[in-house]
DNA sequence: CGCTGTGAATGTATTCACAGCG
DNA sequence: CGCTGTGAATACATTCACAGCG
């Protein structure tokens, strides 16, 4: 009910655990669960009732006091936050094994996310088709960016080519990148860019094993 | 030099900035850069040279007042620090898509991630053979896991199948998991865990970008 | 009465700024 | 001198605790 503007100071990790508590309401919503108090909520989240409350707050009031959050709508709600009550054109650079992963995975497509174009610098790979989309030559992003209306893109190149592909990505007009490669990359102030570094998360892990023992 | 032993209260943060300040020393290394500062360490590793200092102070001291940090010692500190300096026995749930392009995933092998086995539940997967190594049925993880002293698995099952997988592996007495399920999922205090979430990630962006406009 | 929404309080992380060493 | 290493200062994030509404 309450518009979605932000009111206050709210995190960068205020809005990854929207996704999370967005991605719980989705499957309470499917099992018809009506209500949820925040109590609940951060039982299944994984984090506590003030938390979401306050998370909650920076966006609006969504909730009814006794009783808790009406699913549905708080799930449309984050839903919209989120930006998620749309679809987004993407597209993937790079048609490696983790470009085909990601060209596959179900997930992207339950949220919206529409993988209109593939491009790679390999002719070997291009020519081929993916479940009706035909892999490009890189050189052709420009157009089809332009043509499909693409806003997002999922960088899944070797580490020593992903500069030049999100400078050409950039150029082209794209609006966001998902950036897979495990480089540093760069992309002018309109662009909204994001890493994602698997061997960091796997870092993690051997740091805290490592430190259990010795 | 100095012991690889923690003085005063360091965030996860610090440690995964770690892992991208060892990513960019090898790089340095590799040609031949002989000592670094902060304050260009800064700039490749995109934080401030003031955070890179006050991480490494945490675990150490490495620099020389006046010169900078000599960057293939670095390199070999933070390597025992994430633990690093020995290769880990990895095993991988689910030989689908994103299984088999964690599997080919180059850089594991260059940080010392060996893929000793992967597992599946579906009859037409198990028996194939990916680059040496068999698939076998979830059901024998326990005994992969004991022969071959394997200590981390990547979860990449289905959200549904994810906690039932995590549970077997945690039973087997796997150490640490990198979970890439969307879904949350439960581990015993001693098993460490840790969720990728790519969703996540992509929401992050629509969210920025649908800020922008409206 | 139960639960939300939220200022105030606490706890953490980052940045500053400079003493001290090479 | 230049740069590190680090307490102190600031900024930021989380949690508390309770007023206020359904």
């Amino acid at each position: 009910m309450s518009p979605a503007l932000v009111r206050g100071k709210f995190s960068e990790s205020s809005v990854r655990r929207l996704s999370s508590y967005h991605r719980v309401l989705d499957d309470l919503a499917r099992q018809d669960t009506e209500v949820i108090s925040s109590n609940q909520l951060a039982v299944l989240a994984g984090t506590n009732p003030a938390q979401i409350r306050k998370d909650l707050s920076y966006f609006g009031t969504f909730g009814k006091r006794g009783s808790g959050y009406p699913v549905r709508d708080l799930r449309e709600s984050i839903r919209a936050i989120l930006g998620l009550n749309r679809s987004w054109r993407t597209v993937l650079a790079g048609a490696g094994n983790l470009g085909h992963a990601l060209f596959s995975y179900k997930e992207f497509a339950r949220y919206g996310f529409e993988i209109v174009g593939v491009f790679d610098v390999d002719p070997e790979k291009v020519g081929k088709i993916w479940d009706g989309v035909t892999i490009s030559p890189l050189s052709s992003c420009a157009e089809v960016i332009t043509e499909k209306q693409v806003e997002l893109a999922l960088v899944v190149t070797p580490a020593a080519a992903a500069q030049a592909v999100v400078d050409e990505l950039c150029r082209a007009g794209i609006r966001g990148i998902l950036n897979f490669a495990p480089r540093k990359v760069e992309a002018p102030p309109e662009v909204v860019l994001r890493n994602v570094n698997i061997t960091v998360e796997l870092e993690g892990l051997t740091f805290a094993l490592q430190r259990g023992i010795c």
